[in-house]
RNA sequence: GGGAGUUUAGCUCAGCUGGUUCAGAGCACCUGCCUUACAAGCAGGGGGUCACUGGUUCGAAUCCAGUAACUCCCA
């Protein structure tokens, strides 16, 4: 069949997609077989494929294809998440542009608008994943608001509350004024911004003109102080125990609290306090059981307890207050600094710390025993180093906000009596049910149900069983089976959010680890470092790279610069990397699928020891492989891949058994090739699935539904590592000869003789001569005990090789390259000799290191004299 | 402000418990080649005080301390 010379992604990767697809080969089912699960981090629905899913997903489909051909019952879900906040926003923009108000909807119907949002949008990436290739098992989809997922997370909330662990309370939160939502401390970015620190003072109390002045970067919130602070051996102030202050422009009359929290050296060494509108204030506040004013509405506008600019924005209210107080002589001055604020990830508002009612899941107990595992190495990270990272949350871990001011998502099974008792329940029925026996007497249509859902982490923290169903049916026979996982490859930001409380809840919920080992990736950089972003609009769209490149090409080249954990800078030119060894691949098939095979033809001396010499090399390789894939480093295990089938087997192997220009090639060597190729394809195939697989059915007939993705693993065998040192030594040889024949201009068409003298009686090996011979076309090889004149020569270890020539040798240029060699030799064994010399390194070196450097000398010593007398010869 | 990590060739990184697999790999670069599998290729080649300073040691890219730069996390 004849093959065209460059390899054509787009004709082979939709081929076999459907057809593994058609076959069902990605479908699991428990069996006899042990299982071997991935979970897939589920992407948000309103996302689409970007770099860094590509990165991830092309890992987990490596491991999960392999642990397929290593047969176990291989299991990749795969499912997305309903990310509320995100999709909220989205659908609320998208409602807003066809003139739709949030506001004017009821929950229902702005949930049916989800819900449609969802359907058309939901599925882009994982559509997106198959042209990568996943081999995910599609008939497991899972969404976490699916049914059973929803009453999972429905369960669990009650479940915890009745253990609990989930209260109700008052706290300050992250509010995000524009969404009108709490936002997790995760979900909010500091950024570094260009702010003024004003100067305020307080009027001490029943004194005309005494001060204290206060150092604040927000003056709007003066409105609400309720204490002025300062350290308690602060010089300044020490007068002023047990005074009180006057707050400017409202009047109102605070104490002067003392409290070692205060940093003498910021500003004035005095802080104004607001409880209510800062967290650390907050803390004081409790400290000093201080009145908490709040002054703004949800929106971040002043309410009536402001006093003042009352409905006015927070950031208007800053600029009229600085003029006002600056008006009547409070403003002592101003002064640029550089401070963090925090802004909101989802909407970019500044975020408001704000009191108020929300759920809360205590974490102290369940972090524990999720430390320690992870401490044990039962739940491994790779790489380690985040150990470090997540014990350090771990230990200081806070409690859980999980309650969120939005309608996408599960929401709180919480119901409310009219007198503010609380009840939760799955049905209203059940609250009802519990309100009656605790003695109320009500209706049920006078409970009502809490307005709020429940954080995204809430229900994709439980991912690893409720796709499952582990949940709701803690026996079934899938969890039972592929619970727990083995791997879960994500990103090292979302560590505690998402992993940690993943391990929380499987120990929780399964009394088990959910996975065995965590495969922490870089971050997707572009060129400049940036994180590629859609804002910033400096991502490729992966699948004009995969049209570009070929799926293959784009698995390759993400993965070959990413090693574990750290960042993966991304350039194009890594995938046209990837398209070219596709490229290669195809042609060293094309090669040998033109040869002609003749049984009557006897194998070559020279073939029959490339075929034992490639075997032995493709056998240690699969041991630095696996070993690879046991430490998962897994752009270091294609690399190794990448070498042996490009420099190995191309380069080397295929060039010794090549058989002369349009002539056939013997029986054995033919087929003992295609094994080797169908095994190449094979240790290949879960880094590149689709060329590997088009070649494949290229070797041989194959039956319909046979693939290379279910073919077994080849195993290693044993080998002669002694055989593949004398190969590499050989090799030497070859390379030395090929240097000769290009600086001399030596034709490669003009066979030459070779003549080796072995010094220090070693014994000649002869076994790759034949194939010496054929790589550098010698036409005689011979072994000689004296010098040979008239010779062009080079020196390996302590064997002289020589390349006999017609006419003159450029006697100089010889001398002074043997002078060159000789200078580099001596220099080494004088160095050598020094240390050898030191009577300390004798005395305190282990015997085997001196013994080593015994024998360089004399190896150096050997070579010197080689190479004197090569010079003597000459001259 | 507290903690962690990184620094080796132009780029991305290997280098485990100090000593010939210690200065390596891939890409990029340079020089020859369109040699009938592949120019998406072949054959060669150059390139690094292992961030800096000091210490431990017979011996340091490797261990220790300090300095600098960068990155991340927490507040």
């Amino acid at each position: 069949m004849e093959l065209p010379t460059k390899y054509d992604p787009s004709l082979t990767e939709d081929k076999w997609y459907a057809y593994w697809l058609t076959n069902r080969f990605f479908h699991s089912e428990p069996d006899s077989r042990p299982a071997y699960t991935i979970v897939i981090p589920p992407p948000n629905v309103t996302g689409v494929l970007h770099m860094g899913h590509i990165l991830n997903n092309t890992i987990q489909d490596i491991i999960i294809r392999r642990a397929r051909m290593l047969g176990y019952n291989a299991c990749w879900v795969p499912g997305t998440d309903h990310a509320s906040i995100a999709t909220e926003a989205k659908v609320v923009a998208k409602l807003k542009a066809e003139g739709i108000d949030k506001k004017d909807l009821s929950r229902d119907e702005f949930l049916s608008h989800a819900w449609q949002w969802k359907e058309k949008h939901g599925g882009i990436i994982l559509d997106q994943l198959k042209k990568l290739g996943a081999s995910c098992d599609w008939d497991r989809t899972c969404f976490t608001m699916d049914p059973a997922l929803y009453e999972s997370v429905i369960d669990v909330f009650i479940d915890l509350f009745n253990k609990g662990l989930i209260y109700r309370g008052v706290r300050m939160v992250n509010w995000d004024p524009k969404a009108l939502t709490a936002v997790s401390d995760e979900e909010v970015i500091y950024k570094e911004v260009n702010s003024k620190l004003y100067y305020v003072r307080y009027r001490i109390e029943n004194t005309n003109d005494e001060w204290i002045t206060i150092a604040t970067t927000r003056p709007e919130t003066i409105l609400g102080d309720t204490a002025v602070c300062v350290h308690p051996d602060d010089e300044r102030y020490q007068h002023l125990k047990g005074k009180r202050v006057i707050i400017p422009l409202v009047g109102r009359s605070v104490p002067l609290i003392f409290d070692e929290y205060v940093e003498r050296e910021f500003g004035t060494g005095a802080l104004k306090v607001t409880p209510a509108h800062d967290i650390n204030d907050y803390n004081l506040g409790i400290k000093h059981k201080l009145q908490s004013i709040d002054i703004f509405n949800d929106n971040g506008t002043l309410n009536e307890k402001a006093q003042l600019y009352v409905g006015d924005d927070r950031f208007l209210v800053r600029e009229k207050i600085t003029g006002e107080l600056h008006k009547k002589g409070f403003l002592v001055k101003t002064e640029d600094i550089v401070n963090k604020v925090g802004y909101s990830e989802r909407t970019d508002a500044v975020i408001e710390p704000k009191l108020s009612m929300q759920w809360f899941m205590k974490m102290a107990d369940l972090a524990k025993p999720a430390l320690d595992v992870v401490l044990s190495e039962e739940v491994k990270f790779y790489p380690a180093k985040f150990i470090n990272t997540y014990k350090h949350w771990m230990e200081n871990v806070k409690d859980w906000c999980i309650s969120r001011q939005l309608w996408w998502g599960q929401r709180i099974p919480a119901f409310y009596a009219p007198d503010g008792s609380i009840f939760v329940a799955k049905t209203i029925e059940q609250a009802h049910e519990k309100a009656v026996l605790s003695g109320l007497n009500i209706k049920i249509g006078e409970l009502t149900q809490d307005d709020d859902v429940l954080d995204t982490w809430f229900s994709s923290w439980l991912w690893p069983i409720s796709v499952f169903d582990g949940i709701r049916k803690p026996d079934n026979a899938d969890i039972n089976y592929y619970y727990p996982t083995q791997d879960l490859i994500t990103a090292p930001d979302i560590l505690f959010f998402w992993v940690a409380r993943m391990i929380m809840a499987g120990l929780e919920y399964r009394k088990a680890i959910p996975f065995s080992n965590v495969y922490l990736t870089g971050m997707v950089r572009d060129k400049l470092g940036r994180k590629m972003s859609k804002q910033l609009g400096n991502s490729p769209d992966p699948i004009d790279l995969i049209t570009k490149f070929g799926a293959d090409g784009v698995r390759m080249g993400m993965l070959l610069a990413s090693p574990a954990g750290n960042d993966l800078p991304f350039d194009e030119s890594q995938c046209e990397q990837g398209r070219n060894f596709s490229n290669k691949i195809w042609n060293a098939f094309r090669l040998i699928n033109g040869w002609q095979c003749d049984d009557k033809i006897a194998q070559p001396q020279s073939s029959m020891v490339a075929v034992d010499w490639f075997n032995a090399k493709m056998n240690s390789t699969m041991i630095e492989l696996n070993d690879h894939f046991d430490k998962y480093r897994m752009s270091d295990a294609l690399l190794c891949m990448y070498k042996l089938i490009w420099d190995d087997f191309c380069s080397w192997y295929l060039e010794m058994i090549k058989p002369p220009f349009q002539q056939p090639i013997d029986k054995i060597t033919y087929q003992a090739t295609l094994n080797i190729f169908e095994k190449l394809m094979q240790l290949l195939h879960p880094f590149m699935p689709f060329i590997t697989e088009e070649l494949w059915h290229h070797i041989r007939e194959r039956k319909e539904g046979e693939s290379v993705m279910m073919t077994r693993m080849p195993a290693t065998q044993t080998f002669d590592g002694e055989f593949l040192k004398h190969f590499a030594y050989v090799q030497e040889v070859i390379t030395e000869v090929r240097g000769i024949r290009k600086d001399k201009n030596i034709s490669f068409k003009e066979s030459i003789k070779l003549m080796i003298r072995k010094n220090n009686n070693e014994v000649s090996d002869t076994a790759f001569d034949t194939v010496a011979a054929k790589l550098c076309n010698i036409s005689d090889i011979s072994y000689v005990s004296e010098k040979v004149e008239q010779a062009l020569t080079f020196i390996i270890r302590s064997t002289e090789f020589y390349i006999p020539v017609e006419g003159s040798i450029d006697t100089e240029a010889e001398i002074l390259k043997l002078k060159e060699e000789l200078k580099y030799h001596r220099g080494f064994f004088d160095s050598v000799m020094k240390k050898l010399g030191n009577e300390r390194f004798v005395n305190s070196a282990p015997k085997q290191v001196v013994d080593i450097e015994r024998k360089k000398l004399a190896d150096a010593e050997a070579k010197i004299n080689i190479i004197e007398e090569q010079i003597k010869g000459l001259q």
